[in-house]
DNA sequence: GTATGAACACACTGTTCATAA
DNA sequence: TTATGAACAGTGTGTTCATAC
């Protein structure tokens, strides 16, 4: 799959960090872009992180064109009337060799965090 | 001092990451650009993250501005000769303040990087 | 107003080029 | 050649704008 790098040699990238959290909640139920959106960001805000709702639509995007998930328009009715777009996991096995990924990633970024605060605050 | 912030809400910025090696390298003595490259670059070497030259001496360029560090050449004589610009500790306070800073956000960002494993790897 | 998306703009950083000794 | 630095270029992400309901 890997054309793109999602691992920049320092930190993990936002990108990638939202992507892992959006096959997370997808492999559980079906979720559209506000909705994660939302869930995202009373998740982190204790964390001093905020992500934009720009950044969650364009990491959706990045998983449809890696073939890992699928979208289809739902039309709910109800006392307010919305259209959204949900998504939900096309390929098992790419999603689960993605998620891979990034955990090493993940890893190692924690090492390199672990370490600085050894080497520079002891 | 900030004009420029040094976090994003998201991780650290490897160039706030370096500025704090830089600085706990200086404190105990005199380095100059080069020599910080080639430290850092074995340091971090085996968790897969080589800084780049240009980055190094942004940070130095970084810290002289924020008036932490100065600056003066050097010129040693020698089987090689060479002209180096060693730097050291002009406001030990502003130094302390800007690495308790960085430590705010290393901290931040290694309780985010566990949260995402446990979140999403267990 | 809510949801989705694209466009635009800026910040960060890697690569390349320039200069000195 | 080694050291320093600037210039340039690409990428990642925040802000704004557009469209549909």
């Amino acid at each position: 799959m890997n054309r793109k790098r999602e691992s920049t040699g320092f930190l993990i990238k936002q990108r990638a960090f939202l992507k892992l959290y959006i096959l997370t909640s997808i492999e559980k139920e079906r979720w559209y872009g506000m909705q994660l959106l939302e869930e995202l960001k009373t998740a982190f805000k204790p964390f001093g992180y905020e992500p934009q709702h720009s950044e969650i639509y364009r990491a959706l995007h990045d998983l449809l064109e890696d073939g890992i998930l699928t979208r289809h328009k739902i039309v709910e009715e109800g006392a307010k009337y919305k259209e959204v777009v949900v998504y939900s996991i096309k390929d098992k096995e790419t999603a689960k060799a993605y998620k891979k990924l990034v955990k090493a990633d993940l890893d190692r970024g924690e090492q390199l965090l672990r370490k600085a605060l050894q080497d520079n605050f002891s």
